[in-house]
DNA sequence: GCAATAGTGTCTGTAAGACAATATTTA
DNA sequence: TAAATATTGTCTTACAGACACTATTGC
């Protein structure tokens, strides 16, 4: 490497091609899922400018740069939108059960009018966060059920539905909820959503809220407990009452060490996907 | 929508936060895949300039920009750059054979010296392509077998290994095979790397190359034909003689109509990579 | 001829899914 | 008491992997 950083810098400023320094923005956009009243939900904002003012987006905003080595990284930039938008201060400790990962970059030209942009999109999966409302200056943020948005398979909403979103933040959703459907097979994902100790059924909920599509309890059950390292009993039984119209109290689990699960959770009936 | 999008951008750009505005330059990175002589090659540039120069690096270059609706989408900027290095026309029906989708985006502050920048690698496989000095005015670009890369599973280089890359493209190179690994179990993207018609014995090569273990050859067969839609006969047998010690002719087979392969493909052996 | 390989057959352990049975709880 | 639910058991079918076998080719 070059002994002067700062010699590099200007070389490089000066010899390549000016059309790379069209301005081209970064921005971060969140998919920020959690599970509601068994129903799976994302986190929008309400758009107060134009373009597309007054429309539901996903929270996201512009990395913040500074020079060479200055600004911050592309996750750390995420949890910055998330932890504004909830109203939870970045260094909450809520926030350090949300798994977040990469999702992908969207950069088609026009895809914001006013001038060329290209977002990341993160995805992030919590168990139930306080309500954004309840935050300090928290923007306009709401928790929906996902099912009201009407997202096809193609990333597109299907006509008549009320809640249009930005941008293309409904192919965006629809990437993120297709990557958590198919993370839900091979990694235990699903402790993500729960609480520290929780249910099998609670498990299996958080299971048919994303796959939508009900699972049979009983082999459900033996299923997760024939997989290594997937959960791990308490030797207690949940004494919640909540949501349970009966039975036996069920046995308390906390997640496991697995990273992968193997066997894994195949979803039921895809074959018709395949071609 | 505003009637007037420059009113808009006008607005925009008046009204948010400079800091944004810190030059970010947006690039792509490639990481080309191919086999040959039955191991897994990665296309690799020879930097000519600072940093890093003389250094190995993946193909790369900055995303065209011009406005908010002109310049290149991310795929595209990652076509022609895998075009320019390999030295093909962009329009050439050979790279329509390329199997190219996103990898994942690394925007780490400092991971280029010269400024900010963010880069989205994609991840390309192809058949075997013509050599890249063959190519008019092709960069110093070539197929490098990546077991001389001495990769390790956190994307370092292991000490001694005299090719060492530039900037963090070992651990973009690392996550692209790993990518690549896990895509060979469930889908069927080892096709992409043989030519239209193919035996079985040569899939199985792919597969070996690319998990780098050896596979039971009668298991291997059976299991493939077993794959709906994974390959479709054509009837014929293949008379290279080129690599093959001996045996019977293999049959030739095309690539089906699958996109997924069920039941999948798993890689033997991965109990201890788990936990 | 000899060694290597393509392709098939067989057997065993594991797993998925349908279904049933029992015990325990809420309403 | 009736209905719902947790948990376990049983059975069938499918599949992965180990191994064996035969036929066909290159050298």
């Amino acid at each position: 490497m070059s002994p002067d950083p700062r010699q590099d810098e200007r070389d490089f400023l000066a010899n390549y091609d000016p059309r790379a320094y069209d301005p081209v923005a970064v921005t971060v956009d969140v998919v920020a899922l959690t599970i509601r009243d068994g129903a799976l939900h994302v986190l929008l904002v309400r758009r107060g400018e134009a373009p597309y003012a007054g429309m539901p987006a996903l929270p996201g905003g512009f990395v913040r740069a500074g020079g060479p080595r200055q600004g911050e990284d592309l996750p750390d930039a995420a949890v910055r939108e998330l932890a504004e938008e909830t109203g939870l201060e970045a260094g909450d400790p809520e926030l350090g059960r949300v798994h977040l990962e990469q999702l992908g970059t969207y950069g088609r030209p026009g895809r914001d009018p006013r001038m060329r942009i290209v977002s990341v999109a993160y995805l992030a999966f919590a168990p139930e966060l306080p309500d954004p409302r309840a935050g300090g200056d928290a923007a306009a943020a709401e928790w929906t059920d996902v099912a009201a948005l009407g997202l096809t398979e193609s990333g597109d909403q299907r006509p008549g539905t009320t809640r249009r979103l930005a941008f293309d933040h409904a192919r965006i959703l629809s990437d993120g909820l297709e990557r958590a459907r198919g993370k839900l097979e091979y990694t235990p994902l699903a402790t993500a959503f729960c609480g520290d100790e929780f249910t099998i059924p609670e498990l299996r909920a958080v299971y048919e809220a994303v796959w939508g599509e009900e699972l049979h309890a009983g082999n459900f059950h033996r299923k997760v407990l024939s997989v290594p390292g997937f959960v791990e009993s308490t030797g207690t039984t949940s004494d919640r009452t909540a949501g349970r119209r009966g039975g036996p109290r069920p046995r308390l689990y906390r997640a496991g060490d697995a990273r992968l699960l193997h066997p894994a959770l195949l979803r039921p009936g895809r074959e018709e996907l395949i071609r």
